[in-house]
RNA sequence: GCAUGGGUAGGAAAGUCCGGUCAAAUCCGUGGGGUUUAGGACCCCAUCCCUUAGUGGGUUCGCAGGUUCGAAUCCUGUCCCAUGCACCA
């Protein structure tokens, strides 16, 4: 309602006025660094950001009232295609209409009550953050980590510009979902390759990252262990290298088969009848997307014979070799051996040509035969028809033939990786200018330092057609920093995942002269919880996790990882569906503030759902947030009055409640700490009840839970947190307070237990009447006896059951009781006497006449089993070695 | 196909690591009552099924088995769902 507004307006003002989220690096203070990742500003906050931030915001605040010294900055990733097609459409040009929406975007934000540091806010599109683009590109290329190649790239037609590797997704643009094709253009790489088994490495330090973040990014670095083996080419002096990671499957190999893009195909058929066939081939091959080239759908392998033949490195057969489309130039070494008894694709590929299938590996179940084989057997087995290796185990074989290659020079162990050079050229605007220049006469030229940042025009024409840049003859013509003649500007701009590569070292340390001041960024780096989406597993955060590894090599800070900890947040549904524009289902998080304020907004989006998980949109959701507000708000004014003479009392239910208080603080910060949010309010939820229900609404014990209620509130509702603090203190900051410290002592284990323990032992005197009335029986006897006795009680029991008719039961109370009595000893002493004697007591309710209670006096019992001490030794240990705290336990027997 | 994470009352979501206090927190929904000019809001009670004044009994935590005196919780198998990867040799 508007007076949750009011409120929220009036500390953003005080926040700011008084300046307490502005921070600095300070050596003396522990520091904690909550990053969320930051936006692309397309102007309105999504209901996304307001979750992502949400999370955020109750993290950073309640660090800062631990006493951390918190570093939460907010930035925009503000380079990018949407500026510019934005530009197409309308009269706007791409600067204008970004600045726009950051301003609009950061409006937003503040009515949210984020605790930013704005002061240390950029956008990557400011000249002074892609300045350092630029540099990081140019001292890249100085280490050898950035060149140009001319290759087969991803070209996306309707964003008419290349993309990496990682920005196709099943074949299709990330952003467009346009299909992408192949194209051959020459273009600039960043060698992330050169990280490669680092960034895998590595992966183990991130134990605070989610399981499948690390295995999707192991995934697509896709290491394999292999080896390459040499292979001749008959009648000539030419050697082929296939990569195999089943060598043990050697002998089996009925041909080769070679990629098409593969530079030998065509220099083999040069001259040939068949030339004319293959060129064709190649040529359909390249025409297809990607997406139809690697379906797994289509099952028939398309492939032609080249008419060459390679000797078998160990027994000199020939093996014709083919090209075929199911093998990709780029991993391995673009040439397979094919082994049809043992490969699915070969031998689809070996059904359709008529080709020998041979099986060189037997598994251990049943014997295989070529000609009756249905499909590949791809297992490991014993080897068979392998020469010398025929008999021995597949995971031997793989060391023996690899041995074996590498002893008589035919081969070596080798790796192969999925992970493919990171490609940064965009034929777009908007984006860093590459610093580069080429001179005709002297050739590819950085631009010197000095003369950076190389400035994007203040004006373009954009057509839709081609890059801007290039038409843009101020940019485009230039001189030639060496010789001084004419020279032409690069045109094509860098990914906009170089931009976010970095940027989290930037908030660190604002200053413009350098790209940082490596003092401070090393004390706040790395970030100790970044919160984003799982869209971007693989793309931001390995080239990220790339960046500061290659950063720290060109010694510029002394950091391995970027980010400590990693959430990766949940989705928001509505109808179990993403929201997104392009459905029209988007939910306006403006509407909510507007309505309730942005403390509700912020309660609900959290309290919803566990930032992990995935978050179903309701109406009612926000109205249950609102109303939680409201009843603490109410809770607290209604009894404002009845503060000022707190009384202090000693009844029962003051010290329940003072535990209460306590399991809450406990619980609260536990949760927060694991960023289980829903889990925190809750508990807050809890805790107002509780509060509500207490009838001594003057007493100290009410007021203590009331304070420690609103400051814990001050993560979720902050500016509710902070009227209700000036309300119940006059004065100051809830955001500036301490958090609430858990006190153990304050909880009363006794009288907190003692109703719950009084409820088992009716339970068990319960469960005895039940007994009684089924048995019939008018006598029982109740024996407390630790755990470790009851197989003995049992094996005696039986017997009796058999001979005189008695049964036995085994109770829960006296468990209860002696394992608190062993936790916590002093403050419970004598609580098993007191339950034996409860339990005594409760015979009242139970129409028995005769009902005994025995503390461990087995040992009569024992002496008539002798034979059986040995059994209750064994399981005494047992139960020690389990650490079962104290298993004594009631047995119930009924005579 | 491979990998990971899940399946808990009408819905969302705790509890599972560490078995007994679990017919199972919390929030929503639904029903009843109080307050209110009405609506809303607020407060109280109920909400798996049968039964009672309190109470008692029955059936539940995807499904099927197993371990145990005792299983939502441990073990085995199985089905379903979500996400990621996928002609990677």
């Amino acid at each position: 309602m508007t007076d949750l507004e009011k409120i929220a307006e009036k500390w953003q003002k005080k926040w700011k006025k008084a300046k307490i989220f502005e921070v600095k690096a300070d050596s003396k203070k522990k520091k904690y660094y909550v990053l969320e990742m930051f936006p692309y500003p397309s102007g309105k906050l999504h209901i996304g950001h307001v979750r992502n931030y949400s999370i955020g915001d109750a993290l950073a605040r309640f660090k800062r009232m631990q006493g951390f010294n918190v570093l939460y900055p907010m930035g925009y990733d503000a380079l990018g295609l949407p500026a510019e097609n934005a530009a197409i459409k309308g009269k706007t040009q791409p600067r204008e209409w970004t600045y726009q929406r950051i301003k609009e975007m950061k409006k937003q934000q503040e009515m949210l009550g984020f605790s930013y540091d704005w002061n240390r806010s950029y956008a990557t599109s400011d000249e002074s953050y892609y300045k350092w683009n630029q540099w990081l590109f140019e001292k890249f290329y100085e280490k050898g980590l950035v060149y140009k190649k001319n290759a087969i790239v991803n070209w996306c037609d309707s964003c008419s510009t290349v993309l990496a590797n990682e920005q196709v997704v099943n074949g299709k643009c990330w952003r467009c979902k346009n299909e992408v094709k192949e194209k051959e253009l020459e273009q600039w790489f960043l060698k992330i390759t050169g990280y490669t088994e680092e960034l895998l490495k590595d992966l183990n330090k991130l134990e605070h990252w989610p399981e499948r973040v690390k295995l999707m990014q192991e995934n697509w670095i896709g290491k394999s262990n292999g080896v390459n083996i040499k292979m001749k080419i008959k009648d000539t002096k030419e050697v082929i290298e296939t990569f195999t990671t089943r060598h043990d499957t050697i002998y089996g190999m009925t041909f080769i088969v070679i990629s098409p893009e593969h530079k030998k195909v065509l220099d083999w058929v040069k001259g040939k009848e068949i030339k004319g066939k293959v060129k064709e081939f190649i040529e359909k091959v390249k025409k297809e997307s990607l997406i139809e080239r690697t379906s797994t759908k289509r099952k028939e392998k398309r492939g032609l014979f080249l008419e060459k033949y390679a000797l078998h490195p160990f027994t000199g057969k020939e093996i014709p070799v083919y090209t075929a489309d199911f093998v990709l130039q780029d991993f391995g070494t673009g040439i397979v051996q094919a082994v049809p008894a043992h490969d699915q694709r070969d031998f689809d590929f070996a059904k359709e040509n008529n080709l020998p299938i041979i099986v060189s590996v037997q598994p251990e179940e049943k014997e295989l035969k070529a000609e009756e084989m249905q499909e590949a057997f791809e297992g490991y087995g014993i080897l068979a028809n392998s020469g010398e290796f025929s008999g021995m185990s597949s995971e031997k074989a793989l060391d023996a033939i690899a041995d074996k290659l590498e002893k008589s020079g035919q081969g070596k162990r080798a790796i192969a990786y999925k992970l493919r050079d990171w490609l940064i050229s965009r034929q777009r605007f908007w984006g860093t200018p590459i610093p580069v220049i080429y001179c005709e006469k002297c050739g590819v030229q950085l631009v010197p330092e000095k003369e950076l940042p190389v400035k994007l025009p203040e004006k373009a024409e954009f057509t839709g057609k081609g890059n801007p840049l290039n038409s843009v003859k101020e940019f485009a013509e230039t001189k030639c920093p060496k010789c001084k003649g004419k020279a032409r500007r690069e045109t094509d701009t860098m990914d906009t995942f170089f931009d976010s590569s970095w940027y989290f070292l930037k908030y660190c340390s604002p200053t413009k002269e350098k790209i940082f001041e490596r003092k401070e960024t090393e004390y706040w780096m790395p970030v100790d919880q970044y919160i984003g989406g799982i869209e971007h597993a693989i793309m931001h955060l390995i080239y990220a996790r790339f960046f500061t590894k290659a950063i720290r090599d060109l010694k510029l800070l002394k950091i391995d990882e970027p980010f400590e900890k990693l959430l990766t947040q949940g989705m928001v549904l509505k109808d179990g569906k993403a929201m997104s524009k392009s459905l029209g289902n988007a939910v306006d998080p403006g509407e909510i503030i507007e309505k309730f304020g942005p403390d509700t907004a912020r309660v609900f989006i959290l309290f919803a759902s566990n930032p992990e998980s995935e978050l179903e949109w309701s109406e009612k959701g926000s109205e249950t947030a609102f109303r939680f507000l409201n009843r603490i708000s109410s809770l607290m004014q209604e009894n404002l009055n009845k503060a000022k003479k707190k009384k202090k009392l000693n009844s029962k239910k003051e010290r329940l409640l003072q535990s209460k208080i306590q399991r809450t603080v406990k619980n609260t910060t536990e949760f927060i700490e694991k960023l289980e949010l829903n889990k925190a309010v809750s508990e807050l939820m809890q805790l107002t009840n509780e509060l509500q229900k207490f009838e001594e609404k003057n007493s100290e014990v009410f007021w203590s839970g009331i304070e420690k209620l609103i400051l814990m509130l001050n993560p979720f509702a902050p500016h509710l947190s902070e009227e209700l603090w000036e309300k119940t203190k006059g004065k100051g900051f809830s955001s500036l307070e301490k958090w609430p410290e858990f006190d153990k002592k304050k909880i009363d284990l006794t009288v907190e237990k003692e109703e719950e323990f009084l409820n088992s032992v009716k339970k068990d005197v319960e469960h005895i009447k039940e007994l009684v009335k089924k048995e019939k029986t008018e006598k029982v006897k109740v024996f407390v006896a630790p755990k470790w006795k009851w197989k003995l009680l049992k094996k005696l029991f039986k017997e009796k059951e058999k001979t005189e008719n008695k049964r036995i039961e085994f109770g829960q109370a006296m468990k209860k009781a002696a394992e608190l009595e062993k936790t916590h000893k002093k403050e419970l002493k004598g609580f098993v006497q007191n339950a034996v004697k409860k339990l005594n007591e409760m015979q009242e309710f139970i129409e028995i006449k005769e009902m005994e209670v025995l503390k461990e006096n087995l040992k009569e019992l024992e002496k008539e089993f002798e034979a059986e001490t040995e059994l209750v030794k064994a399981e005494k240990s047992k139960e020690q070695k389990a650490g079962n705290a104290f298993p004594l336990k009631p047995a119930i027997l009924i005579e």
